[in-house]
RNA sequence: GGGCGGGUAGCUCAGGUGGCUAGAGCGACAGCCUUACAAGCUGUAGGUCACAGGUUCAAGUCCUGUCCCGCCUACCA
């Protein structure tokens, strides 16, 4: 007797099974295959730490598209890698340093940047284990990082060559600079956060006039920058002051009064103060008016020179208290009135940013922009879900300059060299031997790329570009590309635009776009929130099967999944059905084993085996359809409701029976289709199929020796015809048994008790189904002493009823029926059917109803009705008949 | 200010191009240790599909408006 335990343990089983493909190369693809390549590259995970239930998601997705398309007998390759992901990464350095008692500048660039290669070697190798223990069956034999050697020369490539196209370029210009992190950061790291604030209102009088100009501001701080007071040119009540000067408070600098069209008379005083070198609008209205543009910040958030003597050193915030209190006190300050306004945070560090003006590198991506449009408007990219390709055209219809350069060193540094002597700027692979000027000595740029442009050749610098090498001829552009909605703007129009720039090709065809974990209260899970469930201690307590069985199946295409921790329980208690359904073919196999040379026909096959044939052939079927369409949920949750509530509830009862009555022909079946199923359910739960797939036996197939050695491997089910008549037959047997089960449960017969069955139907051939098989399946479902089927019979007295069509069940129950419960049971069904058959009556006393509607559905509607009215006609009389 | 998504059973969600008597999981209730599984089996209850109009023979599904919830996006100081 097989020692299968009664309780699946995936611990017992997951590490073996991933040793085994690993060492037999089943996720290694070949550049030489001749099947159609089918390829991902995986987002790469940052190496600040740990995977995130969100990558669990991502990573488990991919990996059923992978096993599936192997499966169908793709060439498949899945490219794993991490990402050096800069400013994160350096933080936690930094954070690292800090406990230390040290710091970045005091161990200076190199060190730094060795000890965060250190971090990186043990980051990297935990992210890899985990998504191992996840399953993934990544190509490990080419794990790439963004920082490897190949990857830079990528990056160097085409930074150059868009440089070289004018693509990029050096410019002064207002960026968002995160004090904190003392870098620019793009608009995209940028989170707008509502914060309560204030108005601060103050006044500033003009010169040579009795009369006060009054400001509102939220940053009062910044006056000491101020170089002009705005108001619009068609202000009525501020028309005589325009060309006037104010004296600015406090630092009694005189500024002049401006008249410009951006300002707002209905907003705030109708008057703006205009503070050029420290927010956006100012910047351009003093651009427009040649203002001075005066700098009061030190890079890292505090007073410079230019803001006075009095507030030199003082941090943003402090130096607003002190502002405010001094115009208080020197009574320039009218009020203050409290505003709720949205202030932009560095997504990183959460550290308010400072708008500020700064000499960077961007790139122009409007053009490339225009080509990603133009090749998404051609299908040769598409969105999945399709509301995506919206947003993304409206993104990237609106885009601005890229500021790449971060002031950071953890990254790519950027390949720009400056001439000592002239101070001439080469872009190159390498130092320049020689500028026009002479000079031979130069000094490269301090700065780094921004994380996000390595990552936007990630689908071809991970396959050797610049080089022209087999895995780009093989594999460019990728398949699918999968990823969460959050990162379309960062990551993916990226990609796209730098694949067209570079490749001249876009990276990938399908870019699937799934949601966010979220809680149960629908706010997504997130390591600060304290909400999210860590994947590890998920795996380790309900198994890796039962989590990517949950995952998949919560895999909505709405953009917040919530993932109660009983999604994850019920996959677990999916996974033990599995193995508990396996345990009891591959023990009864012990006693009935396979006979070496049983071929399968399926003609001869009982009605049952052809009726679950059928219906693994519409799994099939909808499985694989679902999974063409990325529709996970469906493909978990059509695959439970046939192994469960089909195989195991149904099929695995029918075969019982047979097996009572010795014909073991039901267990070979069985295993054939449990067979089946594990393959179909490979990619969501790698692990158990496998383990089971391999004490399954396997039918042979006499043209072919060379049986998989893996159900990973294995070719995917193809689905054949179905067999409707040996489905509907099973209906109506089905359907007999639920009612007599129903009519048992309602009136609390006693469980052991064998009832008799009186069954008539005034159709010969459903009679003739019937004795067929009734008294086979019957007494695997419910305890019968007899079954009679005619084609008229008396209804026994004391007996319970039940109609299905013209088909009348009655089961006599002297001494046990309770006759009150019944007369409830019966009226109750009629109220249900009374109610169906006025509905079906509404729809078909409808001429216009029978004129337009197609054929098949007034057929349809017809056949119901007449369905039901029988039915209710002989609740009727049995009501009647009870009452009497 | 624009745009998007959502409102279906107590909870979380399915319901491609309108057409079987609106489904599932979880939870609830009742009964079962039936020799694969109590992480199981059987039965039961529970829904004016947010609201109001409209199109249609037919609307959970399409259109318009309204009300909530969430998100994305935007330079109102």
């Amino acid at each position: 007797m097989t020692s299968l335990p009664k309780i699946y343990d995936p611990q017992e089983i997951e590490g073996k099974w991933y040793q085994f493909w690993q060492s037999n190369g089943f996720f290694h693809a070949e550049t030489t295959s001749d099947k159609p390549a089918y390829a991902i590259v995986i987002p790469p995970p940052n190496i600040t730490g740990s995977l995130h239930i969100g990558h669990a998601l991502d990573n488990t997705l991919q990996d059923c598209l992978i096993r599936w398309r192997r499966m169908q007998g793709y060439n498949t390759l899945w490219m794993p890698g991490t990402d050096h992901a800069g400013i994160v990464t350096e933080l936690i350095m930094e954070r690292k340093l800090a406990e230390e008692g040290t710091s970045r500048n005091e161990i200076g660039r190199e060190e730094f940047i060795e000890r965060m290669w250190q971090w990186k070697r043990e980051s990297a190798g935990y992210i890899v284990s985990q998504l191992q223990q996840l399953g993934c069956s990544c190509d490990w034999d080419r794990e790439r990082f963004t920082l490897d050697d190949g990857l830079s020369e990528a990056v160097r490539t085409a930074f150059v060559k868009l440089y070289n196209q004018g693509l990029i370029y050096r410019d002064t210009y207002m960026v968002n600079w995160c004090p904190e992190c003392n870098t620019a950061v793009s608009n995209l790291e940028v989170e707008p956060v509502e914060i309560d604030g204030n108005f601060y209102h103050i006044q500033y009088p003009v010169i040579d006039s009795d009369v006060v100009l009054e400001i509102a501001t939220t940053r009062p701080e910044t006056m000491l920058g101020d170089t002009a007071l705005a108001v619009h040119p068609d202000d009525d009540r501020y028309q005589n002051l325009v060309e006037k000067k104010v004296l600015l408070p406090l630092v009694n600098r005189e500024i002049p009064i401006i008249a410009d069209e951006y300002v707002d008379t209905e907003f705030g005083t109708g008057a703006l103060k205009v503070t050029p070198a420290h927010d956006v609008n100012d910047y351009e209205i003093g651009l427009r008016h040649d203002l001075e543009q005066r700098n009061i910040f030190t890079p890292d958030g505090h007073m410079n020179e230019a803001a006075g003597e009095a507030y030199v050193g003082l941090s943003r915030w402090d130096c607003r208290k002190r502002v405010v209190e001094d115009l208080e006190k020197e009574g320039y300050l009218v009020k203050i009135v409290p505003h709720r306004h949205a202030v932009g945070h560095h997504d990183r560090c959460n550290t308010i940013v400072e708008p500020a003006i700064s000499l960077q590198w961007f790139m122009n991506v409007r053009p490339l922009a225009q080509r990603a449009i133009e090749a998404t408007k051609k299908g040769e990219v598409k969105f999945i879900p399709e509301r995506e390709t919206s947003r993304f055209f409206h993104w990237m219809e609106n885009i601005e300059p890229w500021p790449i350069s971060r002031q950071r060193w953890w990254g790519h540094r950027l390949p720009i060299w400056y001439c000592d002597a002239c101070e001439k700027i080469t872009a190159a692979m390498g130092t320049p031997q020689q500028c026009e000027c002479g000079s031979t000595s130069f000094h490269q740029d301090e700065d780094v790329l921004d994380t996000w442009f390595s990552s936007g050749l990630w689908p071809f610098s991970t396959m050797g570009w610049p080089q022209e090498t087999d895995d780009l001829k093989t594999f460019y552009p990728t398949s699918v590309l999968v990823t969460g909605w959050d990162i379309l703007f960062f990551w993916v129009a990226r990609m796209i635009m730098l694949g067209l720039g570079c490749m001249n090709e876009v990276p990938f065809r399908t870019v699937y776009l799934h949601g966010l974990i979220a809680d149960e209260k629908g706010q997504k899970m997130s390591k600060s929130k304290g909400n999210s469930i860590d994947p590890v201690e998920t795996i380790e307590t309900y198994g890796t099967d039962a989590f990517r069985f949950a995952l998949a199946n919560i895999s909505t295409p709405i953009p917040y999944v919530p993932l109660p921790e009983s999604q994850i329980e019920s996959g677990k208690r999916f996974a033990n059905k599995i193995w508990n359904a396996a345990r009891f073919i591959l023990m009864n196999l012990e006693k009935h084993p396979v006979p070496k040379e049983r071929r399968t026909v399926k003609e001869d096959a009982p009605l049952e085996v052809q009726w679950i044939q059928s219906r693994l052939i519409k799994t099939i079927k909808t499985a694989t359809d679902a999974l063409e369409n990325f529709r996970f949920y469906e493909v978990a949750q059509t695959l439970y409701a046939f192994l469960w509530h089909e195989f195991c509830d149904w099929y695995l009862e029918f075969a019982k029976q047979r097996l009572t009555r010795n014909k073991p022909e039901a267990l070979w079946y069985a295993a054939e289709v449990l067979e089946q199923v594990m393959r179909l359910l490979h990619p969501i739960m790698p692990f158990l199929t496998e383990e089971i797939w391999q004490l399954l036996p396997h039918t042979k197939d006499s043209t072919s020796s060379d049986e998989p050695a893996s159900v990973a491997i294995a070719p995917w089910p193809e689905p054949t015809t179905e067999n409707p008549t040996a489905e509907t037959t099973m209906a109506t047997i089905m359907e007999v048994i639920d009612n007599i089960r129903s009519i048992r449960g309602e009136l609390n017969v006693p469980i052991g008790a064998a009832v008799e069955v009186h069954i008539q139907s005034p159709n010969a051939e459903i009679r003739n189904r019937l004795n067929t098989y009734l008294d086979q399946y019957l007494p695997a479902f419910t305890k019968v002493e007899s079954i009679t089927i005619a084609e008229t019979l008396e209804k026994p007295p004391n007996s319970a009823e039940a109609v299905i069509g013209a088909l009348t069940i009655h089961i006599p129950l002297a001494g046990v029926i309770d006759l009150e419960a019944e007369h409830a049971r019966l009226t109750k069904r009629h109220q249900q059917t009374t109610k169906d058959v006025l509905a079906a009556q509404k729809t078909l006393d409808n001429p216009n109803f029978i004129e337009r509607a197609p054929e098949n559905v007034v057929v349809q509607k017809r056949e119901l009705l007449e369905r039901l009215l029988i039915e209710q006609k002989k609740l009727e009389r049995s009501l009647a008949m009870l009452a009497s």
